[in-house]
RNA sequence: GUGGCCGUAGCUCAGAUGGUUAGAGCGCCAGGUUGUGGCCCUGGAGGUCGGGGGUUCAAGUCCCCUCGGUCACCCCA
C-alpha cells in the first residue's frame, strides 16, 4: 500500500516547527489588536465572481491559478487565492461602522508550480482598514507591518513603495506608457514585444535586461499622478519619514491585483536567497468596495506570507531552537497510579507535565524525560510510595552530580517551584497563554 | 504552463566500469547498570533501492514512461 502524502505544494507544519507559527500568530494578533484591528474570520470558499470582480478577471491569479469547484448545488466556488477580497466582501455584506479595521490569518490557495517560498497552499496574516482616504491610515498600516517584522527580530527587510494613481490619472498614464513602449517594442524582451499592448505596466516589472534598458527612460507613474494622488503620496512618504520608517520609492513597483490604487508597497526580505523574496505586500484599493457592490469606500491593507516570513527569520537566525515538551516529567515505577495522580495535579496547577506510558523501565523513562527537555523529574518507586514521598531530580544539574531530593507527597508543588529556580526554568510556566507558547518568550527579540 | 537537477532505512548519505544475503552515521528499541537520564560499549528492529515497463544470464546501477521533490522562468506572500 502506497503511503498517503500531502498534495503537491502543500505542507504539514509539525512540532517543533509549529512553535514558530504559534509565536508569529501570537505576536501578530497582539500587534493588530493594539493597533485597533479586530479579528475577521471569513469562509475559505467564496463565489468565484468575488475574485473575478475583485482581483481582476484577467490577472494571472484568477485566470490560471485559482482552485475552483462546483458544489452539489451547482454553485461555482473558489478557494481563496488571497486574503483581501473575502474580508472586503464581508464588509460589503455587513456594513460595520467606519472606519472598520480587521485583521486575519488564513491559508491562501494558488495553483502554481511549487518552489522555495511558493506553495499551492500558503498562509498569510494581514489587515484591512476601510472607510477613509486619509494618508495617515496608509502610514499606520505600513507601520504596523514594519513594527511586526522588527518585533520578530527581522531586520534585513526593505520597504519599497509606489503610487498607482487613481481612476482619474492612471488611464492617461497607461496610454502614455503604451505609446512609449510601442516606439521601443523591438527592444523589449521576447515575451513583452507583443504583450505590452495588453498590460503595459507589467513591462516595468520585467527583470530582463532588455526590458530594463527599454524602460529606463519610460514615463513614470509618479510623474503622472493627478494633484490629489500626488499630494496623497507625498503625505504618506513624509508620514513614514516622520515615523522613522525607512523606505525607497520604486516607480517600477507594480502589483498583480487590479484593485490597487494609489499607495502600493512591498517588503523585500534581503537575507533571502530565493527568487521569492517578497515577505509582505499591500496597498490601497479605493475602488474595491464599490466593485463588490458596496458604497464607494476607500480602503488599504497588507498581507504577510508566513512561510516566507519564517524563511527570512531563518536566514537571519531569529529563533533559537530549544524545544521543550514539558517542564516536569513523572517517572512511575508503581504501575501508573502515581503518574496519573501527579500529572493530573500538576497540570491542574498549570505546570506543563509529561510522563511515560507502557510501564517502561526506569532507565527508559528517565531517557524519555531527558529527551522531553523537562528540567525536573519526579520519581515514584516502591520505596517512595511506601514512605508517602516523591523523589525530585534536577535534570539540568551537571552530568554525574545527580542532584536529587526526596519530599513528602503533599509538598511536591512547592518543591518543584523551589528547584525550578536552581534549574533555571522560572517563567517557563505561570505566564499562561499564547505568549509563553513553546517557551519562546523573548527569543529573537534583542 | 516551460526548462534544469534529484529520488537508496524515520533523517543525512555511501554503494567505479551492471555481478553473492544493499551499507554507514544519527535517531529508535533492548541490554551492560534486577531503582536513576545525558557520555561510553554491545545487540536489535527498520528497506518491494519512489512506482511501472524494458534491455540482460544478472539492474539500486543502463533505457523508456510515470509520480514525487527541488531550483529557475512566469507570477506572487
Amino acid at each position: 500500500m502506497e503511503a498517503m502524502r500531502a498534495p503537491s505544494g502543500t505542507h504539514d507544519v509539525l512540532w517543533p516547527d509549529s512553535r514558530r507559527w504559534e509565536h508569529v500568530l501570537a505576536r501578530f494578533s497582539a500587534a493588530a489588536r493594539i493597533a485597533g484591528f479586530g479579528l475577521a474570520i471569513t469562509p475559505l470558499i467564496e463565489d468565484v465572481r468575488l475574485f473575478q470582480r475583485g482581483i481582476g478577471q484577467f490577472s494571472d491569479v484568477v485566470s490560471k491559478e485559482m482552485y475552483e469547484l462546483t458544489d452539489r448545488g451547482g454553485r461555482r466556488l473558489a478557494l481563496r487565492p488571497e486574503g483581501t477580497a473575502p474580508v472586503v466582501r464581508a464588509f460589503v455584506q455587513h456594513r460595520p461602522a467606519l472606519p472598520w479595521k480587521a485583521w486575519y490569518a488564513t491559508p491562501a490557495f494558488r495553483y502554481e508550480r511549487p518552489q522555495a517560498g511558493r506553495y499551492r497552499q500558503h498562509h498569510q496574516v494581514g489587515v484591512e482598514a476601510l472607510g477613509t482616504p486619509d494618508p495617515d491610515l496608509d502610514v499606520e498600516v505600513i507601520a504596523l507591518a514594519s513594527g511586526f517584522y522588527g518585533e520578530l527580530g527581522l531586520h534585513e527587510v526593505e520597504l519599497i513603495c509606489n503610487s498607482m494613481g487613481c481612476a482619474t490619472c492612471r488611464p492617461a498614464y497607461v496610454e502614455a506608457l503604451r505609446s512609449y513602449l510601442a516606439s521601443r517594442a523591438d527592444t523589449l524582451c521576447p515575451e513583452h514585444t507583443t504583450s505590452f499592448q495588453a498590460s503595459p505596466l507589467r513591462v516595468l516589472d520585467c527583470k530582463t535586461e532588455a526590458c530594463r534598458m527599454a524602460t529606463d527612460a519610460a514615463p513614470r507613474l509618479i510623474d503622472h499622478l493627478c494633484q490629489d494622488c500626488s499630494a496623497h503620496f507625498e503625505r504618506v512618504c513624509s508620514g513614514l519619514d516622520e515615523q522613522g520608517i525607512a523606505h525607497r520609492i520604486e516607480p517600477r513597483l507594480v502589483r498583480g491585483f487590479d484593485y490597487y490604487t494609489r499607495t502600493t508597497f512591498e517588503f523585500v526580505g534581503l537575507a533571502l536567497d530565493s527568487a521569492q523574496n517578497a515577505v509582505g505586500g499591500g496597498g490601497r484599493y479605493d475602488g474595491l468596495v464599490e466593485a463588490l457592490g458596496g458604497p464607494p469606500t476607500p480602503g488599504i491593507g497588507f498581507g504577510i506570507g508566513i512561510e516566507r516570513l519564517l524563511l527570512a527569520c531563518d536566514a537571519e537566525g531569529c529563533f533559537q531552537q530549544d524545544a521543550t515538551q514539558a517542564d516536569v516529567f513523572v517517572v512511575d515505577l508503581v504501575g501508573g497510579h502515581a503518574a496519573r495522580s501527579l500529572v493530573g495535579e500538576l497540570r491542574a496547577a498549570g505546570v506543563p507535565t509529561a510522563r511515560a506510558y507502557d510501564q517502561r523501565s526506569m532507565k527508559a523513562q528517565l531517557k524519555a524525560a531527558d529527551r522531553s527537555g523537562a528540567a525536573i523529574a519526579l520519581i515514584v518507586g516502591p520505596q517512595e510510595e511506601a514512605a508517602g514521598a516523591v523523589a525530585i531530580r534536577n535534570l539540568r544539574s551537571p552530568r554525574g552530580s545527580g542532584e536529587q531530593d526526596r519530599v513528602a507527597r503533599e509538598n511536591v508543588l512547592p518543591a518543584i517551584l523551589e528547584m525550578a529556580g536552581t534549574a533555571g526554568i522560572v517563567g517557563l510556566w505561570g505566564t499562561a497563554g499564547v505568549e509563553s507558547v513553546g517557551g519562546l518568550d523573548g527569543e529573537g527579540v534583542p
